[in-house]
DNA sequence: TTCAATAAATGAACATGTTCAATTGTCTTT
DNA sequence: AAAGACAATTGAACATGTTCATTTATTGAA
């Protein structure tokens, strides 16, 4: 029983199973990434993958699952790389555009992708690895929460309104943006974060008139 | 030939389409409403309305199609109720609360149809009915535009912000709490407009701190 | 090692959205 | 009225997501 191969501490059974899952995985993120979504079925991806049709039920309770699926490793690391990015000491708009610039980044290299993912993440988080994508999203506005916090401790932003509901609007404006941005044919990542930088500016600054409306 | 008739003007033909066209709304809604989306079948609709299982896809160019199909006669009715509700001389935030009301009364009543709705008109404006559902909500971020020009214009608003882009935040903001709202089981319109309107108050308010940030 | 228990994998069968060649109905022309 | 042209309707056939009874592989106990 020599534990020090690849796998080690794992039994047959589970190192068979890991196998089955990446084999699977890479073969949904070829085909969705080469064909789009709706074009890929779920018979090309068992072929790909090398297991029965079956199999790929066993790792993801439904064709959507598989997204998520895909999606939840790369979103780790990318909150990861995004959350490690923000600066300390700047405005709290500097320091979203810093937050968000990696999603950014990463959306435009596959948009048809996250496209797929928008329209699917809506509502229904049924599934088995929907879950694990819905505590990502829930782990950036805790995120927001806090920096706005920072902010009105430190008297860069005024007391007085909820953070965990500003942080809820800024991560509104930031979905509905990143909506926006990805009707288009292909979106360019300048453009979008400029966008999304003005629509922060002006939350923050605020639309009311010198009488206070 | 008498033109007197319910359907004066038309042939046979069009009457006959306008006649299958109704029946198959009808029944699509009846079944959506009754089962759900997903739980009702293209063969349940055809059967129900007495038409064959193809006419459909003459009416709806696939079963998505069949939500607009359903919604743009509402849609409209709402809309024209909606902006004559719309109140003068008073704040923009007060005005944009009037504007949704309506549609939050119509969407409490039918929260299942409307995560359906939500869901499948994002991106993909393929299909014959979508362009329709489309121009709706155009007609819409338009007519909040003017509100925002309006409250320019006599100084209830600061100048200086693109009307287009502060009336796509306002959308935006709304639809990101509709999506909120409709997360629960059965949403209650007191809760949504109250929430709504607190994002409003705090968008033209602004989050600045008296150093303006 | 052998065996029973359990987990995993399998793919045929099924459910349902969609297409399209064939059919039926309507209209226009003569 | 008859015929040909055109529009609308039809439902069998197809494509593809999903289920599940059966088979195969792995594990731990005797």
């Amino acid at each position: 029983m020599s534990e020090s191969e690849i796998g080690a501490g794992m039994g047959r059974r589970e190192r068979n199973k890991a196998d089955k899952l990446r084999l699977i995985k890479e073969a949904a993120y070829r085909l969705f990434s080469e064909k789009g979504y709706d074009q890929t079925t779920t018979r090309e991806i068992s072929a790909d993958a090398g297991v029965a049709l079956g199999t790929i039920f066993t790792y993801a309770s439904d064709k959507r699952d598989l997204l998520f699926l895909i999606f939840n490793d790369r979103q780790d690391e990318l909150r990861r790389v995004s959350f490690a990015a923000i600066p300390e000491d700047t405005s709290l708009a500097d320091q979203l555009e810093a937050l968000f610039t990696p999603f950014y980044y990463h959306f435009a290299a596959e948009p048809d992708f996250t496209r797929y993912l928008l329209r699917e993440l809506t509502f229904f988080t049924d599934g088995v690895q929907a879950p694990r994508f819905q505590e990502g999203r829930l782990s950036i506005v805790k995120r927001i929460r806090e920096l706005v916090e920072d902010a009105v401790a430190d008297g860069r932003l005024a007391p007085g309104n909820p953070p965990q509901v500003v942080a809820e609007m800024l991560f509104g404006l930031y979905q509905s943006e990143l909506r926006r941005w990805l009707s288009e044919e292909t979106p360019a990542v300048n453009d979008g974060l400029h966008r999304l930088r003005t629509v922060f500016d002006i939350l923050i600054a605020g639309l009311a008139g010198p009488k206070g409306e």
